[in-house]
RNA sequence: GGAGGGGUUCCCGAGUGGUCAAAGGGAACAGACUGUAAAUCUGUCGGCGACGCCUUCGGAGGUUCAAAUCCUCCCCCCUCCA
């Protein structure tokens, strides 16, 4: 596919928040255009958790972008900075992370990763490979770059230092170390979320020390998790993986408020901003159900990791449990031995998984949540004997069948 | 180095000798309603075969019939001055 470069750069600007700058962006299509050399474009990931949610593919489907139209992709693993602990924010320290860590939450990035991107096309760097070798003299000159007064400007810690709140100085070296990693790989772009503005920025003013032509600085905005009010974070719990299974896929992208569904819509879907506004407008004039919106969301977003033959699947599944109340098609099953032939109802569910312990499992049934073969259970004493497979519900979406067996 | 403030259950935050497993809010979970949306209402929200027992209020000791609360020592965090 050819692409004008208007077209390019029209692909590039959608959903980004900062292009910085266009005319820098242009010029560089230009040149890649006339001699035939992609473009290096950078985007850096944290290994320290490597299970990729949804939030990350607003950054990789723009990757994607810049890989349709030719480029080159230099997925950054900051193993460095994963080895040295991450100092950002208010949380306490983490622990560093060995090379073996590193090494397998690589190779689990990328798996993950190549869902989306073609792995041809994508090159894995890890930031080590030239910091390790940082000289604390090429240091200080880093370091040199920067006057305190600049590092000030960034936002969070402006607000910090007005507010009196403590700033250590190694934050400040985090920038420095981003930006550096940008001179390192050659970097022409460079992505990140907003939160990384400062960062990538630094990039620009480092890879101009260095006599190099100075990255091009795309942001893109943090997507809201399920909550809908703090960003998508694995920490946060509101986050939606790209290995979990279809049907949490499909369940989690409907459980998502209608507000936030729109969010999703801008942010992840593949349907242009043309179709989106329809369904917006149908959506308000009654034409079509909110509801109805959400299922095509999920169908997308659950095929976009399987296939749209499985995301069909999790929809008939999830209309199967949640509308007609009947049951998944596979539930677990467990088998488990149990003294005398009998067990206990709250032991029974504390040994099988689905509540914490003894006590949430009172509580659940006292909350009448608890069903077994499709009866409520109110009974905390309740007692099973039956050897036969029993079917356990608790709340709305666990199941789980289990075969007693005597020992 | 000096002065001051503070560390409470997932989070924020009350509590200054017994009635404290610890107010209130948030989050979370369950139930009703519903579109597993929003909003609302109700309940639960340290552990335990559980009207009782056990473990919690930075750590270790001590006073007391009794300590989150009092005393001693220690650790950590923050602010200001240098």
């Amino acid at each position: 596919m050819n692409y004008t470069i208007d077209e390019q750069v029209a692909l590039i600007e959608r959903g980004a928040v900062d292009v910085i700058s266009r005319k820098d962006l242009i010029k560089k299509l230009r040149k890649s255009e006339e001699t035939g050399v992609p473009l290096r474009v950078k985007a850096g990931f944290d290994p320290t958790a490597p299970d990729l949610h949804l939030g990350h593919t607003v950054l990789i489907q723009k990757l994607k972008h810049f890989q349709d139209l030719g480029h080159e992709i230099l997925f950054l693993i900051g193993d460095f900075t994963g080895m040295i602990g991450d100092p950002t924010g208010k949380s306490e320290t983490r622990k560093p992370l060995t090379r073996e860590d590193v090494e397998r939450n690589a190779e689990s990035y990328k798996e993950q990763m190549f869902k989306i991107l073609d792995p041809a096309k994508t090159k894995v760097m890890f930031n080590s490979a030239w910091l390790d070798k940082l000289s604390a003299h090429d240091f200080i000159r880093l370091a040199s770059q920067l006057t305190v007064a600049r590092m000030l400007e960034r936002e969070d810690f402006r607000v910090r230092f007005e507010n009196q709140r403590p700033i250590s100085i190694h934050e400040f070296m985090y920038p420095l170390i981003q930006g550096y990693d940008s001179v390192a790989m050659k970097a022409d772009v460079e992505l990140g979320g907003t939160d990384q503005l400062f960062n990538v920025l630094m990039g620009r003013d480092l890879q101009r020390a260095w006599g190099q032509e100075p990255q091009v600085v795309i942001t893109m905005p943090l997507l809201e998790g399920l909550d809908g009010v703090h960003k998508m974070s694995k920490s946060l719990g509101n986050y939606i993986g790209i290995t979990e299974s279809a049907d949490n896929i499909y369940g989690k992208v409907l459980s998502v408020s209608d507000e936030l569904m729109f969010r999703y819509y801008d942010l992840l879907s593949d349907l242009t901003s043309e179709e989106i506004g329809r369904l917006k407008a149908d959506m308000a004039t009654g034409v079509i159900h909110p509801k109805e919106v959400k299922k095509k969301l999920a169908r997308e977003l659950t095929s976009r990791f399987y296939d749209e033959l499985i995301a069909q699947k999790a929809e008939d599944n999830f209309e199967r449990v949640f509308k007609k109340h009947d049951l998944p098609e596979d539930i677990p099953e467990l088998t488990m031995s149990v003294e005398g032939g009998e067990i206990w109802l709250p032991r029974l569910l504390a040994d099988a998984g689905l509540v914490k312990g003894t006590g949430e499992a009172r509580r659940m049934i006292k909350q009448n949540a608890v069903s077994l073969d499709g009866e409520k259970i109110t009974d905390v004493e309740y007692t099973i004997r039956t050897m036969a497979g029993v079917l356990v519900k608790v709340g709305k979406r666990k199941f789980c069948r289990v075969k007693l067996t005597a020992s």
